[in-house]
DNA sequence: ATGGCTTATTGTATAAGA
């Protein structure tokens, strides 16, 4: 690691063909080094570049049409870029990796799974247990990793704004904490817990039921560390200024800085 | 209130998101 301070931060934009002058304006604000984002929404051949690198920023897509689909924007050099977990048989946009500044940069859109006692759920459990097993491998061949995302599950009670209402419901139900317990678990370390933070910080907040005015949120995009990278980390926060815009994402960028 | 919104689709209603 040679650049210091240096600053990552994962964004889910929901459809990057709508919100990319909200990128745009947010990085001419916010001139951090590296930005994930997820839900894309676009093939590589409408993947904005040439936007992007006027803006100074290079960038790596795993993009398919309507849904999911992952990038990373980085100011640096990005080397050994890899698509999706290795091992997984996989047709949805998912995960894209980088080393960036010598860290290994890993961009992931984990599954929704709609409903608890869903296909889609069990889809996500079978990708979260695929995820675990290929990251451990990276965090050998790569001391030096960030995790960041969307990860659609509030690892705790205090990242949902109603736990009462949403008990075992998706995003919180028990299976979706034991496997993000089982990420951190190989020595990634939830960053935004780190320090201080005001009560009731999320990152989404739904669209519906002026979800975003009453603050009726959840915390499930993540920056995870891992244990080299710890005591290196000087702050995390979320910045709620790009949900307030007019056509928002549902999801607000969240920023890690390591000195 | 199992959605009151937003996005994409070669659409004119449906699926999906979280």
């Amino acid at each position: 690691m040679k650049l210091t301070p240096f600053k990552l931060a994962t964004w889910n934009v929901n459809s990057l063909n709508v919100r990319l002058p909200h990128v745009l304006d947010w990085l001419r604000d916010n001139p951090i080094d590296v930005l994930c984002l997820q839900e894309t929404k676009q093939e590589d051949s409408k993947f904005p570049y040439a936007d992007l690198k006027e803006a100074g920023y290079k960038a790596v897509h795993a993009g398919q049409k309507t849904y999911n689909g992952v990038a990373i924007l980085s100011k640096h050099d990005m080397t050994d870029v890899e698509h999706g977990i290795a091992g997984l048989d996989d047709e949805q946009k998912r995960v894209i990796a980088a080393t960036i500044n010598g860290i290994r940069v890993v961009c992931v859109y984990i599954v929704n799974g709609q409903a608890v006692d869903s296909e889609k759920y069990e889809y996500k459990m079978r990708w979260l247990a695929a995820l675990i097993d290929w990251l451990s491998g990276e965090l050998k061949k790569h001391p030096n990793l960030v995790l960041l995302g969307d990860y659609n599950i509030a690892p705790e009670d205090r990242d949902c704004h109603d736990p009462a209402a949403w008990i075992g419901q998706i995003l919180v139900s028990p299976r979706e904490r034991e496997m993000f317990a089982k990420i951190t678990a190989l020595g990634l370390h939830d960053s935004f817990r780190l320090f201080e933070q005001p009560e009731k910080s999320f990152s989404w907040w739904d669209y519906r039921m002026m979800g975003f005015r009453r603050n009726f949120g959840m915390r499930i995009d993540h920056i995870l560390v891992s244990d080299a990278l710890k005591n290196k980390c000087e702050s995390c926060i979320i910045d709620k200024a790009p949900r307030k815009l007019e056509r928002p994402s549902d999801h607000t960028p969240v920023v890690l800085t390591i000195a």
